[in-house]
RNA sequence: GGUGGAAUGGCCGAGAGGCGAGGCAAGGGACUGCAAAUCCCUCUACACGGGUUCAAAUCCCGUUUCCACCUCCA
C-alpha cells in the first residue's frame, strides 16, 4: 500500500505525510466567522478538509481535528448593529446557519469545535507571554501589538518581502513601532463587548483567536494547518508569527484550499456572486452538492454554473442508482471496499478526480454486470464504489442522507401502489395493448415517478431532476 | 510595485517528457413493442513565439490574456 503524500504550502511541494506522532493525525482548520449565512465556497472548504480527515481515518491514523468557530469580529459588531440585534445571538444565528450547511453536506463534527470568546483566557496567557518574550508590546492606548521585524520567519508563507508589501490604509502609526505590526488586542470602543486584561478592557485581534486554540487542543506542534487560500497572508502569517514568537513549533504542514468562483471571479459577498447553500439545496440534495463541491481537486478553482452542479448531480444519480439496483439484486447493501485505484489516487495528494475516474469504470463493470446476471461482479464493483463514496461522504446508505424511505408507512403505501398500478401495464404489454401501457407510463411520469424496464422486471424511482427550482 | 495561481477538445475537468484520465454533450450501433436505463463504437486538445531532447501539453526562455492575495475573506 502507498502512502499518503500531501501538499505544503510552506515548501510548495507534495511530499509524504509523516505525523508528529506514529499512527496519529492531528490538524487544526480555520472555521467560519459566522457574520453571515455560509456560501458554497465556505462549505467547499469543509468538505475539502472533511475528505481529508475521513481519508487519514480511513487510513488508519487516530485524527484529531479541530474546526474553530470565530464568534467575535468587527464584522459581527457591525452585523449586530445592523440587525438591532445583541452580537452574541448574531454569531449563534449564523453559527448555527453553518452547522446546518455542514450536516446537510455530511461534514463530520470536528473532534472539537472551540469558540474564540469561549478562550480569552488562553488568548490573554498567550499575548502575556508574547510581551514577557519581548515580541509584543502595549502601547499604552488599549491595544498590543506583534512586533513583526523581530521575527525571521515572517512572512515565509506567502513568500513576501514586508517591504514590498503595499503599505496599510489605515494604519494607526502613532502607537505602532511598524506600520506592519499587527494588533493582539483591541482597546475597546464604546458599545463593543471587552473583557477585563492588564493593558485594559478591550477584545482579540482576529489572529491570536487561532494561535491560542491550536495551542489548546493541540499542543505547541501539530501535523495539519487548514484554511482557505485567502488565509495565507495576513491570517496564516499572523498565526505563524505569534506562535513562533511564543516559541511554539505550530504548524508542520500547511494545506490550502482554493475558492469555488463564479464567471471566472472569486466567490464573495461583496461581488454578491456568492451562493448561499440553502438556496442551492432547493434544487439539489445535500449528497449531491457534496458530491459536486468535492469533485474537483482541492487546490483548483471551482467554476460554478448551475448547469455543471445539474450535470454532476446526473452522473451521482447514476452511481447511486446502481448502488441501490446492487443491493436490491444482492438483497443487501455492499461491503464498503477500497480498490487499489482509488486508494493511489487518494495518496497522491487528494486526487479526487482520478478517484472518480476509477469510479467510472467501476460503474461501467457494474452495469454490465447487472446486465450479464453476474453476480460476483456485481458485488464486487458495488463495494469498491460504495467504499470510495464513503471516503468521499458521499454513500448514499449513511444514515445522514437517508430519508428513511424503508421505514416510513407513506412510501410502503406508495410503492404498493405504484406496483399496483405497475402490474397493470405489464398485463397491458402481455397483451400487446401499448397505448394503454404507455398511458400508464406517461401517466406516472407525469407524477414524477419515472419507470425502468430491467431484466428483473419495472423499477421505479421519484424522478429527481424534476420539480427542481 | 511585490507574491502566488491559471490558460487542455462544444462544455466540465485530470495529467506533468514517450501507449490521447474521466465525465457531459454530439454521431453511430446493441437492447426495447416504443421509450427510459444500460452497454459498445466514434469524434474533437493542450494560449502564443522560440529553445532543449531521439521524443514536449509536460522542461527552459520570452510573450499575451485572466484570476487572486498584499484591507475582512473559505
Amino acid at each position: 500500500m502507498s502512502s499518503l503524500k500531501l501538499y505544503d504550502t510552506l515548501s510548495r511541494t507534495v511530499s509524504e505525510f509523516i505525523p508528529l506522532q506514529p499512527g496519529k493525525a492531528s490538524i487544526y482548520l480555520c472555521g467560519a466567522t459566522v457574520q453571515a449565512p455560509p456560501h458554497i465556497g465556505h462549505i467547499r472548504s469543509g468538505v475539502n478538509f472533511d475528505i481529508l480527515r475521513r481519508w487519514l481515518v480511513k487510513s488508519g491514523f487516530d485524527t484529531t481535528f479541530i474546526r474553530n468557530v470565530t464568534d467575535i469580529d468587527d464584522k459581527i459588531l457591525h452585523k449586530a448593529v445592523h440587525e438591532q440585534s445583541p452580537w452574541w445571538a448574531v454569531a449563534l444565528k449564523y453559527e448555527r446557519a453553518f452547522t446546518d450547511a455542514y450536516t446537510a453536506l455530511n461534514v463530520l463534527p470536528p473532534t472539537y469545535e472551540p469558540r474564540a470568546t469561549g478562550h480569552i483566557t488562553q488568548m490573554i496567557d498567550l499575548i502575556a507571554s508574547l510581551i514577557e518574550r519581548g515580541h509584543a508590546y502595549a502601547p499604552g492606548n488599549g491595544d498590543v501589538y506583534l512586533e513583526v521585524r523581530k521575527l525571521d520567519s515572517y512572512l515565509t508563507l506567502s513568500n513576501q518581502n514586508i517591504d514590498d508589501l503595499l503599505p496599510a490604509q489605515d494604519a494607526d502609526e502613532t502607537y505602532k513601532r511598524d506600520v506592519r505590526d499587527f494588533a493582539l488586542w483591541k482597546a475597546a470602543k464604546a458599545g463593543d463587548p471587552f473583557w477585563p486584561t492588564p493593558w485594559g478592557n478591550g477584545r482579540p485581534g482576529w489572529h491570536i483567536e487561532c494561535s491560542a486554540m491550536a495551542h489548546t487542543y493541540l499542543g505547541a506542534e501539530f501535523d495539519i494547518h487548514g484554511g482557505g487560500l485567502d488565509l495565507i497572508f495576513p491570517h496564516h502569517e499572523n498565526e505563524i508569527a505569534q506562535s513562533e514568537a511564543a516559541g511554539y513549533g505550530f504548524a508542520k504542514r500547511w494545506l490550502h484550499n482554493a475558492w469555488v468562483t463564479a464567471s471566472g471571479e472569486k466567490m464573495s459577498k461583496s461581488l454578491g456572486n456568492s451562493l448561499q447553500v440553502t438556496e442551492l439545496l432547493k434544487s439539489v440534495r445535500g449528497i449531491e452538492l457534496r458530491w459536486y463541491l468535492g469533485s474537483a481537486h482541492y487546490r483548483s478553482m471551482l467554476e460554478f454554473s448551475p448547469a455543471a452542479l445539474e450535470e454532476s448531480a446526473v452522473g451521482f444519480r447514476r452511481i447511486e442508482n446502481f448502488l441501490l439496483r446492487a443491493s436490491e439484486i444482492l438483497g443487501s447493501q455492499p461491503e464498503p471496499a477500497l480498490s487499489a485505484d482509488f486508494v493511489a489516487a487518494m495518496n497522491e495528494d487528494l486526487a479526487v478526480p482520478q478517484a472518480l475516474a476509477g469510479i467510472s469504470e467501476q460503474l461501467r463493470l457494474g452495469n454490465s454486470a447487472i446486465t450479464e446476471n453476474n453476480n460476483a461482479g456485481i458485488a464486487s464493483a458495488a463495494s469498491f464504489i460504495r467504499g470510495a463514496l464513503e471516503v468521499l461522504g458521499c454513500d448514499p446508505f449513511d444514515p445522514t442522507f437517508a430519508n428513511g424511505a424503508q421505514s416510513d408507512s407513506l412510501t410502503c403505501a406508495l410503492d404498493g401502489v405504484v406496483n399496483l398500478v405497475l402490474a397493470q401495464r405489464t398485463a397491458a404489454r402481455d397483451r400487446k395493448d401499448f397505448a394503454a401501457s404507455d398511458q400508464i407510463r406517461d401517466g406516472l411520469i407525469a407524477l414524477g415517478i419515472s419507470i425502468e424496464d430491467t431484466a428483473q422486471g419495472p423499477r421505479w424511482s421519484i424522478s429527481r431532476s424534476e420539480g427542481s427550482n
